[in-house]
DNA sequence: GCCGTTTTCGGCCCGACTGTTTTCAGTCG
């Protein structure tokens, strides 16, 4: 995480809002949320902003008054906020966990606690099933069985998945549905339209003048495993993969408007709806209203001119200061793409088993041509990672060689390019030698063992990397893996100013279950002047398309061609490579 | 609890659905 006391204190504001919408107070649940968001978004540590200019410089951030600077303050000098303190004596209940079940909210969570003393998932998963929930006042038979179902869920997903797996099937279904006689406009909506990294559901929007045809086709889709909520304007699935897909069918001239709305985030609608009540117009799913008069809503569009702003990529949808910009026509142009032209992390099959990937060179060169690439680098495991058979110094040597056979066959076609994804050892050193570096085009380096190093010792074993001439590209950065592994402990800031300073590339990795950097962190990088470059990590030529995935976490991080090295021309992006090195 | 060319009080985003009710509270997106 990024700032160790910005995220503590926004995890107590975020529960104190849930407490206090517990006891049903009004408006103060939001002022608390607000409040941690802001901390959470914040650039800088909490910590000095209260060191350097006290409660007042505390106080002065846009959406923390009195009351809840007097809690930061606290939390700073000891530790603690009795505030929160008391509401966690109080309810001693996780309400993060029992919040995340479907269709359980606080009010629930404090009659739970009250009634049946339930405090966590497991408590409540045995109440509901030896019947005592239907019980309680306000619960009945269905709330019982949704819980039970809710938790079922939840164990059985996490809750969310990677954007990975449901992209494809999602634009598999919008295939079909767009085939159905009478579909005039469709769309993929939601947390998926703006390509978060996971997702909780699916949302897909249609305009037909048949709205039962389209209705019954989706409910025929294969690897459905449930069908609910079948009605004529909204329709519900889940696939056997536990993802649900909600099909709604729009009025043509709300099209716009419910795409807008249905797109997101909740954060960015709730902004523009304050915006709409400025300019004397209402917002909502179906339109922009002056009074009863209905002014826009067909297109996107023109729902965002009306509101006297630039459309808006859904990427950028996150109230993170897009709003503004689009207000005075300074929208970043975020890359696409069509900008990339080449991949520089891909590994190969060579000599039946050394470096870990499923095809050969030409295999995979074959791929990245059709892709319309005008590079593609090979960067082979080294050494030091066993279990992909990494590749020492002579038998880089060999594979070079090859790669300048396939070069001479090319015709220009492409250039291949000789890399290695090398591993940073514990102590900051490479697994290669200088010599062996100095012959290749570029160098990756990763770390892919001790992954639990103390926050400051690992920061400097990347930086030691980053400091070797030959070392380009830092791969995947953080380390994490979505919903397995967390991040490593780094300063990442300490790590950007290194980057700047060496002239290091960091990686956008763009495999589903890395997607590392993220999009904050890539916003940081950009912010500081740090190149990235956004990599398959391919181990097999189908991979070569999750350049897709790197691509839209770079334009939710909002990086312009001039920030990713792998939009440059071929020359420019080495000639980068070179300055580091003085290799020519 | 926060905020202010509707400034120190009175607002705070909006609508639908579900399950529980018999007119509505809670939850969701």
């Amino acid at each position: 995480m990024k700032f160790a006391n910005n995220q503590e204190l926004a995890n107590i504001f975020y529960e104190i809002a849930y407490f206090l919408e517990m006891e049903g107070v009004p408006f103060k649940p939001y002022a608390y949320e607000k409040a941690a968001i802001i901390l959470e978004n914040l650039e800088e540590d909490i910590k000095d902003i209260y060191q350097r200019k006290g409660f007042k410089g505390v106080k002065a951030i846009p959406g923390i008054g009195e009351s809840i600077a007097k809690k930061i303050e606290e939390y700073l000098k000891t530790g603690k906020v009795k505030y929160y303190e008391e509401f966690k004596k109080r309810y001693p209940v996780d309400i993060e966990e029992l919040t995340s079940i479907e269709g359980v909210g606080p009010k629930m969570v404090k009659v739970l606690y009250e009634k049946l003393g339930i405090t966590n998932l497991k408590e409540l998963e045995k109440a509901a099933r030896q019947g005592k929930i239907r019980n309680l006042p306000g619960f009945g038979k269905k709330t019982e069985e949704n819980i039970l179902q809710g938790i079922l869920f939840l164990k059985k997903s996490g809750g969310r998945f990677l954007l990975g797996e449901v992209l494809p099937l999602a634009q598999e279904i919008e295939k079909r549905l767009k085939r159905v006689k009478g579909v005039k406009k469709i769309s993929i909506a939601g947390s998926l339209r703006r390509r978060k990294e996971t997702i909780g559901d699916v949302d897909i929007l249609v305009v037909a003048t048949k709205p039962e045809a389209v209705m019954e086709e989706f409910v025929k889709l294969p690897g459905i495993i449930k069908v609910w909520g079948k009605g004529t304007t909204k329709s519900s699935i889940r696939l056997e993969t536990g993802i649900d897909v909600d099909l709604r069918v729009i009025p043509e001239r709300s099209f716009g408007s419910a795409l807008q709305y249905f797109t997101g985030s909740k954060d960015h609608n709730i902004a523009l709806r304050k915006i709409a009540i400025d300019l004397g117009l209402k917002l909502n799913e179906y339109g922009v209203f002056k009074g009863n008069k209905f002014v826009a809503g067909k297109t996107e569009e023109e729902v965002y001119e009306i509101l006297k702003m630039q459309w808006i990529p859904p990427e950028l949808r996150e109230n993170r200061g897009e709003i503004e910009l689009a207000q005075r026509n300074r929208l970043p142009e975020i890359i696409e793409l069509k900008d990339i032209k080449g991949d520089l992390h891909t590994h190969i099959k060579w000599k039946a088993k050394w470096d870990g990937g499923a095809n050969t060179i030409q295999e995979m060169v074959e791929t990245a041509i059709r892709r319309g690439y005008q590079y593609f680098g090979i960067a082979s495991h080294t050494k030091a990672l066993k279990i992909e058979h990494g590749l020492n110094e002579k038998q880089l040597e060999e594979r070079n060689k090859e790669i300048d056979k396939i070069n001479k066959t090319l015709e220009g076609k492409l250039v291949v390019l000789k890399g290695a994804e090398t591993n940073i050892l514990k102590d900051g050193s490479i697994d290669i030698k200088d010599e062996a570096l100095k012959k290749l085009d570029y160098t990756i380096a990763g770390i892919h063992s001790h992954f639990k190093m103390e926050k400051s010792k690992m920061t400097e074993r990347i930086i030691r990397a980053m400091k070797n001439p030959y070392i380009n590209i830092i791969s995947h950065p953080t380390g994490r893996i979505l919903k397995k592994r967390d991040e490593y402990q780094i300063d990442f800031d300490k790590i950007l100013r290194a980057a700047k300073e060496t002239g290091t590339v960091l990686e956008i990795n763009s495999y589903p279950e890395r997607l590392d950097l993220n999009d904050i962190n890539i916003k940081r990088a950009k912010e500081a002047g740090v190149k990235l470059i956004i990599n398959t990590d391919a181990h097999h030529k189908d991979q070569l398309r999750y350049m897709e995935f790197g691509v839209s976490q770079a334009r939710r991080g909002w990086a312009e061609k001039e920030d990713i090295v792998n939009c440059w021309p071929l020359k420019k992006m080495l000639k980068f490579f070179n300055k580091k090195s003085k290799r020519s």
